[in-house]
Parts: structure tokens; C-alpha cells; sequence
DNA sequence: TGTCAACTTGACGCAGTGTAAAGTTTCATC
DNA sequence: GATGAAACTTTACACTGCGTCAAGTTGACA
């Protein structure tokens, strides 16, 4: 409630955030992140109730840090292949920002519910800006015949996943540009009707 | 050594395969997979070191049960974008049979250099794959100009992971045909340079 | 009959999460 | 300035799962 709980809140989720972001490839574990927000293990537990809620709140917090919303609403602007352009663009974008935190979320689904709704409503949230880039599309009768609007948002969701992202950055060295760059490729060559 | 001994490990591995690939979403456990081969959990033990090293070897002992190197090889009969589809099939016909394990596997390469290393060399033995469908195309001068050999094998690459199939066919409910199918169509839109 | 290998039982150490309880600091308020 | 509440610390412990250890049991084979 006080303004030193909150900024103690604060200091644990930013003390998460980048633990999770940078390097951690070896689980990151509740007491590194007390050290790295200069408490207790024990305090974080005053925080929050266990590690899969940190987490969750990390994700929130990240989100509301680096304000997601109003980056893929500008994808919105745009109609037809330039909106798939801008909302791939936006998303692809973001995804470097979350990794670690989305990363972690994974790593617990199979064991915690809590983290596996907070995934569940993170992707919900991508599948809606990839079913709003699909419906641009269908409204300019630009979508390829050989899919549904379904199939085509299904399609679109699997291919811009944080884990295909992973691949090309992280483990081929492809550079962030170009990764955005081949990704609005791939996905106009897979959903645009061909007919030049 | 002795044939029981080899019946006996047969069996373990059989169990882990069974468990990791049939529900398993909670993280298998040494008991589990004790319990399900019928031994004790520290007879386990007098079979493989660690998890890590019980998990490598199911997935050694799954490949050679179901022989991916002789599905692999037939993609290599054809030429051209034949090939191209015929890799995308054979390799993502494979993989719902080796899901479960490679589940576990990726889970523990955050912390086991095992699980990591074992991992590392089936996505080397796919990545192989890869590039040689896509040199097919290069051959054939087939290949999008936009795309380097190397890039255009990377794509590929990412394409086919594991989890872009299991967002298809898991969560968004696709058939495993329709997977192979709008992958095949995915790869060839990707990749191909278009010029009908 | 002895012995060797495979297996069992039971106990333990270790890491990491989460809980419990008692003590300390800080700060607002009477 | 004493009182009391909130935030935090320290210490300790329960629980799970992995991996180790040691002392049996069983069965086959020489």
C-alpha cells in the first residue's frame, strides 16, 4: 500500500525482468532474484505468493513497461498486406523485449496452472492481432484461396511463435531486421492470393 | 550385458517412451517411469546415470524403433520442389511420434548439458535435411532470389520445429494431413521463386 | 555349494520451493 | 517520547525430486 511496498514491488519485478532477459539460460531461482532486488528470499514471499505468480506479474509488468498495446494498435492503421506488414513488424518487434519472460513462462506450464493461463492469455492476445491481420486481408479478397480466414490466422500464429523467433536470432545469428524482414516475406508468400 | 539385463533396459526405455509421449504433460519422474517398466526407482540407476542421459538414450531408442533415418532417406529420391515436399512430409510425419520426448528433452536443456548436446544434434540431423531439399532447389535454380542458400535452409528450418507443429496441431485442432499439407504449401510459397 | 549379477529395501544428502515464528527497523500518530 | 503497525530479517523446517550408498535377496550357472 505504502509508497516503499510499492517501490520494493517494483524492485523485485525489475530485479525478474532482468535476470529472465539477460543471460539465465540456467533457471533463474527465487533466491537470485531476492539478491538482485536486495532482500530476503523470504520478503519476495510477502510480495507475492509463489515464484509462478512473480513471474506472471513480471509479464504484466514488462507489459505495461514497454506498453505492448500501443505498439501493435498502430499495426491497425494500415489495410491489407501493409497491415500484415505492420502488425508482423509490430509483434516481431516486441518478441526480443519478452523472450526471458516468455522463456520462463513456458518452462512452467507443464507443472503450474498459473503460469499456463497467463501464457494462454498472452498468445490469446497475438492470435486476435493475427486474426485482424487475416480479416484485412479477406476484406480486400486478398487471402489465398487454398486457405480458410481460420486456417490463415492458425497459420500466422504458428509462424511468428517466440520459438521460430529463438531459432533465427539466437541460434542461426540472423539480425532482428532481417528477421522481421523474411517473416512479412513468408508470411504475404503463404496467405496473399498469387496473381501479381 | 546378459539378455535380461538388455530385456530390462528395453523395458525402461519402452516405459519412458510410453509416459513421456502419452499424456505426460506433468513433468515424468524417475518413480513414474520405475514404476511403469516395473522395477524398483534405484534399479534405474544400474542402468543409466542420470535422467538426462535415461532421456537421450529413449530418444536413440526411439529413433531406431521407428527408423527415421530410412524415412529420411526417401525424401532424398526426388528432385527439385518434389523434394522440398517430400522432406516436409517425411520429417513432419515423424514428429508426432517423437513429440513427447522431445518435450522432455528441451525442457532439460536449461539445465543439463546432456539434454542440450542430444538436442543440439537431432536439430543438426534435421537442419542436414534441410539444407539439402533447399540445394535441390538451388540446383534446379529454383530458389527465390530474396534468399541466400544459407538463409533460405535456416527458414526451412524454422518452419519445421516442433512447436510451430504443435501449435497446429495441438492447439489450433489441425489433422496431422492438413499440417503437412499447409506446410508443404508454406515452404514451397517461402521458398520457391515465383515465376509459374 | 559358492559366487556373481541383477534387483530390492531403506536411508541419506542436496537443491529449490514454500511455510512458520520470532525479532528488528521505520515511521506515523497520539 | 511512547505506542503500534507494516515491512523486512533471520533462523528453522517440511516437502518434492534427483542421485548415492549400503546391506540384503534371488536366481542362474559352474
Amino acid at each position: 500500500m505504502s509508497r516503499k511496498n510499492q517501490s520494493t514491488r517494483t524492485r523485485i519485478l525489475d530485479a525478474a525482468w532482468t535476470l529472465l532477459e539477460s543471460g539465465g539460460a540456467r533457471g533463474v531461482r527465487m533466491s537470485d532474484i531476492a539478491k538482485a532486488a536486495g532482500i530476503s528470499r523470504q520478503a519476495l514471499y510477502l510480495h507475492f505468493p509463489s515464484r509462478a505468480e512473480l513471474l506472471v506479474a513480471t509479464t504484466r509488468h514488462v507489459d505495461a513497461a514497454k506498453d505492448v498495446d500501443a505498439r501493435l494498435a498502430e499495426s491497425r492503421a494500415a489495410t491489407g498486406p501493409a497491415r500484415l506488414d505492420a502488425f508482423v513488424a509490430a509483434w516481431g518487434g516486441y518478441i526480443p523485449e519478452i523472450h526471458g519472460v516468455m522463456r520462463a513462462l513456458v518452462a512452467m506450464m507443464d507443472t503450474d496452472d498459473e503460469a499456463r493461463a497467463a501464457y494462454d492469455d498472452r498468445m490469446a492476445a497475438v492470435r486476435h492481432g493475427c486474426a485482424a491481420a487475416v480479416a484485412a486481408l479477406v476484406a480486400g479478397g486478398q487471402l489465398a484461396e487454398h486457405l480458410s480466414e481460420a486456417e490463415a490466422t492458425d497459420l500466422l500464429w504458428a509462424l511468428l511463435s517466440v520459438e521460430t523467433w529463438a531459432r533465427l536470432t539466437r541460434d542461426c545469428g540472423w539480425s532482428q531486421a532481417r528477421y522481421v524482414e523474411a517473416m512479412q516475406q513468408t508470411a504475404r508468400a503463404a496467405l496473399l492470393r498469387q496473381e501479381d
